[in-house]
DNA sequence: CTTGTTTTTTGGTCTATACCGATATATAAT
DNA sequence: ATTATATATCGGTATAGACCAAAAAACAAG
């Protein structure tokens, strides 16, 4: 039961966020306030915050402040592998949960799925996905900045393979898989109530256009207990 | 190049790996001894290391070091290829050990997915496959007896598909696959050289012929630091 | 009031140090 | 030789300070 200070920082947090203390869009005080508040140093703070921003409940932004996320729910039909789907097929309802939404600079590896040039942004959300509110996968998408800039996020969570096509003209081709399996680590493992160490199929999906272009990287964590593929060849 | 200091050095490991300086598996310098290196502190070194393993590039293990992320065996799914083609494509040298080999009562699951009357009896097999002598799959195959009981023992281990097109004139169609994750059992680590408790890919394959007859019932557990399946859709 | 400049606040990065628990290795005991 | 024990190594967490650049706020000039 002996958490690490951040983390039990992050979900005194977490709750005072639910218990309505500070309003979406509102700004917290500042890091180095809150760090003498819960008498931590401010690096200490700062892991906790960074685990609330990364969950898309609070958003950082240089010189202003961290600000209270707004809310979001979506459902995504990915035609390659749709989790709605195989939920449905089960009997289950799928829901979602959007944890981060940002632009950010891609890492090296995304640059090089992407195809990304120099200077090039990156649209990175990451994803909490349930069937009937059980935890079944946690999810991180990594889209090219320049193919959403002028989507509103809605249009992005919502349904972006149809935003996509309808408004970008993009027709989707194919997709190309990795799937895995690993173990639970402990951000992962709080994420989707599991303990860490255990099972996780992993899946990385990168999704191209018809014309050859890469979009989409998506990299899902499926609890190994709640979740299985189904494959037909 | 104003980038900050954590992301060169993440641009210098990750080229050095790339560039052979360690190899897979093998263990990188401590971070206080590449905090030296670099000069910087190891908190910064950490940083840049988080990255990478972010990327799946390295691999942490407390008290024992950071690791190169093993490159993982592929599988290609958009055919039915066999284990030993598999192999062969990558340069490794595929082989197997049959642990078991006999004739016997199905169970209850076998009944059902090989739509068995009463009565039929099954081949069971129960093998580790490897590629270049490491071990990378326990698999248990289970056949409707009557299929392969004009064959002898090598026909069936050795290449199956091969022997019951051309003996029996069967000709392979579709198959349902189911991936999931799971934990390592203590006998099945022992058989693939890992802990118990590691992760493990599971397939469950059957496999039917061109009329829709189930012929093949297979249960593989892949060693999940050794594998992964290769989807092209 | 509007516009341009300076100051302050804020998150982002970095240092140097410290202690903990898990792991591995060397050592001692049997 | 085998087993138990102590020691060293390693990543994980935490502290207290520091400087930077972006943004906001305060201020000055028109």
């Amino acid at each position: 039961m002996n958490s690490p200070v951040y983390i039990q920082i992050h979900n005194e947090i977490k709750k005072a966020i639910e218990a309505g203390k500070w309003k979406v869009g509102e700004r917290i005080p500042a890091e180095r306030e809150l760090s003498t508040q819960f008498s931590v140093s401010r690096m200490t703070l700062r892991q906790a915050i960074s685990t609330l921003v990364d969950e898309g409940i609070l958003e950082r932004k240089v010189g202003s402040g961290t600000y209270v996320a707004s809310q979001k729910v979506q459902e995504k039909v990915s035609g390659v592998t749709s989790f709605t789907e195989l939920m449905e097929a089960q009997g289950k309802k799928p829901s979602s949960r959007t944890i981060s939404y940002h632009t950010s600079e891609p890492s090296l590896s995304e640059i090089e799925k992407l195809q990304l040039n120099d200077g090039d942004l990156v649209l990175r959300m990451e994803r909490i996905r349930f069937a009937d509110s059980v935890p079944i996968c946690y999810e991180t998408a990594t889209i090219p900045e320049k193919l959403v800039s002028d989507f509103s996020k809605s249009e992005v969570t919502k349904s972006l393979y149809k935003t996509l096509e309808e408004k970008a003209g993009l027709v989707i081709g194919r997709a190309d898989q990795t799937v895995s399996a690993m173990l639970a680590s402990e951000r992962v493992s709080e994420y989707l109530d599991i303990k860490r160490g255990d099972a996780i199929l992993r899946l990385h999906q990168l999704s191209y256009a018809q014309d050859g272009t890469p979009f989409e990287y998506v990299r899902t964590q499926y609890v190994g207990e709640r979740f299985e593929f189904y494959l037909n060849r």
